[in-house]
DNA sequence: TGTATTTAAAGGTCAAAGAAAGTCAAAGTA
DNA sequence: TACTTTGACTTTCTTTGACCTTTAAATACA
């Protein structure tokens, strides 16, 4: 496992570093330097450095135009809420997407790798077997207690 | 003559080695290896690499895309399968029975008091919220998929 | 000089092509 | 009968390129 895509974002946080809170890039350069087309360095924004992962992006362009990529620390609290309000609202989701919110959870060092395990299996297909239907209303209801029972932990 | 898959099998054990806990495949790289449908690797990994043989899987699709196996840990392996087979043997486990499983877990030290409350929480009755009957069973699945995932760790 | 216009230098968007792996059912084999 | 093998089709993730928008700087002009 050795893509470009991976390359770039290492890259990326090497140069933020571990405890900078922010670091600007020019898109051009970045994509000069790996060779590649600079709509790529836009994919590796979006899939690696969203807001669900805990990053904001902002921009300008023109001349002297740039890409800051800001860190955002958020409180546990408030952002497992957002996300229950935020992902649960309709009270049905995806496999898919519960299983990025866990992920996301860990990128954001809000659970360590054994709960983003447990979470991603007990939301998976796998774990709920019913015939059919409405698996996805079930999942948020798990997903949803899941999240709720970390609120507990400090 | 032994067979194909039997060949698969051995070849991938002598790539992961005796010592190492994890080694990753091409899927279609090994296909090709082998002469065979790349869909042949995953009837592999499906009987001869399940967690019930001591091994997950992890894989992502795509360019850069991979298959890798982790092996599971024995000791824990045990404990944990031995749970799995003892009180999932029927298909069924109460909430209260499942809150034991998870609060031995605990005190086993087989996990942490953050995933313990999250394994009480996807098996709480809260958490199932099924107009009515079968939430025993579902229980037990996510119990099972929970556990198992628990195999990968450390 | 001050404002309007042009140009060049960024960055953004989106869709298509490419590169893996996954699924499932049908056919083959022991 | 149960296990194996295959192949067609699907899903997911990545990479590229053509075209679009925004902005600063340069230039023209009144």
């Amino acid at each position: 496992m050795a893509i470009l895509s991976d390359h770039i974002e290492e890259f990326i946080k090497s140069l933020m570093g571990e405890y900078d809170k922010m670091v600007e890039l020019q898109r051009n350069e970045l994509a000069d330097y790996f060779s590649c087309a600079p709509s790529q360095i836009n994919y590796v924004l979006a899939t690696r450095f969203s807001p669900e992962k805990g990053y904001l992006i902002e921009s300008r362009r023109g001349g002297g135009g740039y890409i800051r990529l800001v860190r955002i620390n958020p409180s546990k609290k408030e952002h497992i809420l957002a996300l229950v309000s935020d992902k649960l609202r309709d009270g049905k989701i995806s496999q898919r997407d519960a299983q990025t919110v866990a992920s996301d959870l860990l990128s954001m060092g809000l659970i360590d790798s054994k709960a983003e395990k447990i979470l991603t299996a007990v939301v998976s297909d796998k774990a709920i077997h019913l015939p059919v239907g409405n698996k996805d209303k079930l999942r948020a209801g798990i997903l949803k207690e899941a999240l709720l029972a970390l609120l507990g932990e400090e």
